[in-house]
DNA sequence: TGTACATCAGTGAACGCGCGTTCACTGATGTAC
DNA sequence: TGTACATCAGTGAACGCGCGTTCACTGATGTAC
């Protein structure tokens, strides 16, 4: 039963975007299959090639997606010490597609789509960090805030990867601490 | 031509754990397959199993392997300025395994056996990198080198997956900044 | 308004491919006499 | 020392499976008259 309304059709493809997102987010864009995108977004695996030409291409969108919604999450001004307590609470939650979609850019060249969503996606998260507090405008003037990006964004790999081993929370901890420590 | 020395056994069982171990750092884990790590041996897939009783199985034997390569790298004591900056460098060798079976070890259960290697492994070059400069013994009360060693591993992740990107070279030089005023 | 047709998102089965794994076989090495 | 046998690492073809992708088909919607 094909719905061929227009507006219909773009509300379908965004559910799948959403979907691919979030499954990404969450699993790893190899760990996801095409027919699980579509079971999640209530149809199946045939209809998937009407919107998109390959998952590569989905995997481009939807990395763009995830790092808008990441940005959104960021939305108001919060001080970089809040943030990067919530970045590395236990829970890991959002899911954060600096890590999630990481492996996936790392093995692609330069001017790939999905590696340009990448760069663009990261250095708007790194620029909205910098922001966060009082400091020089462009955070690569802003040593204080690409040392605690750093140090956020290897912590909470550690932490996703090495969760239970004993150093981790203390880890966790030297930068939380280092961030309070901010002038921000 | 089965050469059943046990000498021979043993020395081409290495073999295939040093080019699984070299393989996965260099690409991961799920891009390489049981037929390259056989070729990259010089040896036919159907031999595999001969030594291991799964891919698995070579994945966590070869985790602990490049853990170990990555350990002697750092042999001789090394201050901790010259190990961030070694580790930044523009060329990214030696290969790091936190970061090559980080997705690995983050998709595997508490008490798997790839997991205990990596959190293991990641362990002791973080005590290394903390016993490299004058401080506090254990790792965990030296919140200076837990940072540092943090940034250190992000700055890298980001470099990989977004090493074109402008605002890496920026991120990089603070994070060997910050070592280099480090007392270490 | 009603009817016939064109469009096209979605269906579900099928395809080719690469993967991890298995298996009957080979042949060099170690052992027994 | 020489001969017959057992062992077992390695071979190479085959297997089943899941994946990304394709395709003939369906049927609801939009359009033309």
């Amino acid at each position: 039963m094909g719905r061929s309304g227009a507006g219909q059709a773009m509300q379908s493809r965004a559910k799948r975007v959403d979907c691919a997102s979030r499954l990404f987010s969450e699993r790893g864009i190899e760990a996801v299959s095409v027919a699980d995108i579509m079971a999640a977004a209530d149809m199946t695996v045939g209809g998937f090639y009407k919107h998109f030409a390959s998952k590569e291409m989905l995997a481009e969108e939807a990395t763009r997606k995830a790092f808008e919604d990441a940005a959104a999450y960021w939305d108001q001004p919060t001080p970089r010490a809040q943030q990067v307590e919530r970045y590395l609470r236990p829970d890991r939650r959002p899911h954060c597609p600096i890590i999630a979609f990481a492996p996936h850019a790392a093995a692609r060249q330069h001017g790939d789509g999905a590696r340009a969503a990448y760069d663009e996606g990261t250095g708007a998260l790194l620029a909205r960090f910098s922001a966060a507090s009082p400091g020089p405008a462009r955070p690569d003037d802003d040593p204080e805030a690409l040392l605690l990006f750093a140090a956020m964004i290897g912590a909470r790999v550690l932490a996703e990867a090495a969760g239970d081993a004993p150093w981790v929370a203390a880890l966790k901890q030297a930068v939380i601490n280092a961030a309070s420590h901010d002038p921000g």
